[in-house]
DNA sequence: GTCTATATTATGATAGAC
DNA sequence: GTCTATCATAATATAGAC
């Protein structure tokens, strides 16, 4: 009984992330999320006391994949050298927005405009990732291998450059016919995105620190 | 009159612009865009048939404005070599982000799943200017200054790149405190981009120009 | 816990006065 | 051209059967 309803739960809020990923909190409708989770609309005002509520879950289960996906990948990459752990944090970065677009299509959608929704999200989620974040940022910075700019601004081109191919995902396909969701098409992406970042500084930026 | 009613329809068009970049296509409410414009809701039925119409006419302004802007850019950088064109035009692009955010939130709202509307863009706006776009990345390719790979991917992490920071200028704000649309931010975030795509020196790029 | 109603509100579009 | 008033529909949230 209590595992069927937590399955449920777990597919409303599943379904609720696509929708307001595609629509945004007032385009999303919570028929069309308790269609996509195959149940009955008045399932969602009992599992969730209102709209508000079930978007502050959907909100918590990408961030929180997200979380756990990035802390595995910290933790590999722990004893690597910052530039290194930069490259693979980016790399990881592009593969996970590949998988999980709905991430920064929930984004854009409450990052325009301000209003109570940012605030719990900059609060609760995004503020955290911006300080480890700019952490990484800054020690490469340290070691010479990064351009030197106010990590705001590395951090937003990153994310920005990182996602948009698959935020667009659906323009892409109308613009191109080939889809950016194959694997080829993924790695591809992050090759560009880690060489421009990175790799391909022809007058000479980077300098090694030690061997 | 005729004058005053041009001068309605543009403000609604003006509106209507701000309306479906902020919410989607389905959050944005026609009341409210008559009152952002100062008119009454039945005055838009009567100027646009439908909602739908409106929105097209909002996806024409703005695209009108950007074709405007590049175009002369363009023509003002024709006989300068094409990695230095590719540097003015991704300098203008970023100043372009910071002065009008509202394309490219109405465009992630869009472009992130398909549909009718995504068609009328693609086939109407967006491919044209894909087609330029490619243009000048592939001849910086050939002069070996910009990283060799198939320009879809640069294209989009060009504009991801150049646009996020002032796409979501709200959460910029919470985060930081600071305003990204500032005169110094909006070209701390060129120096940044410019520098990361063509290679040049965290220092000189801008006092080099033609010759 | 899950469903079938339904209450209440807000939406896009229309009709008609001025 | 612009307004007020209203229709028909669809939204969230609620009530209550099972």
């Amino acid at each position: 009984m209590q595992r069927r309803a937590s399955d449920t739960r777990d597919r409303i809020v599943a379904a609720a992330l696509e929708a307001f990923a595609e629509r945004g909190f007032d385009g999303a409708r919570t028929r069309d999320i308790a269609a996509r989770a195959g149940v009955n609309q008045g399932l969602i005002t009992y599992h969730f006391s209102s709209k508000e509520a079930l978007w502050k879950a959907a909100a918590d289960r990408i961030f929180a994949l997200l979380g756990q996906e990035f802390g595995r990948r910290l933790e590999a990459l722990r004893d690597v050298e910052p530039v290194a752990r930069l490259r693979g944090v980016a790399r990881h970065f592009v593969r996970f927005a590949a998988a999980h677009p709905e991430l920064h299509r929930f984004m854009v959608e409450e990052g325009k405009s301000d209003g109570p929704r940012l605030q719990w999200l900059v609060d609760r989620h995004v503020r955290p990732l911006y300080e480890a974040s700019r952490e990484l940022i800054e020690a490469a910075q340290e070691e010479g291998a990064l351009l030197r700019t106010d990590p705001v601004h590395l951090h937003y081109i990153l994310i920005g450059a990182a996602t948009h191919f698959f935020v667009m995902a659906a323009e892409v396909r109308r613009l191109t016919g080939n889809d950016p969701m194959r694997k080829d098409a993924i790695e591809a992406h992050a090759d560009a995105l880690v060489s421009l970042l990175l790799g391909a500084t022809q007058l000479g930026a980077r300098k090694r620190k030690a061997g």
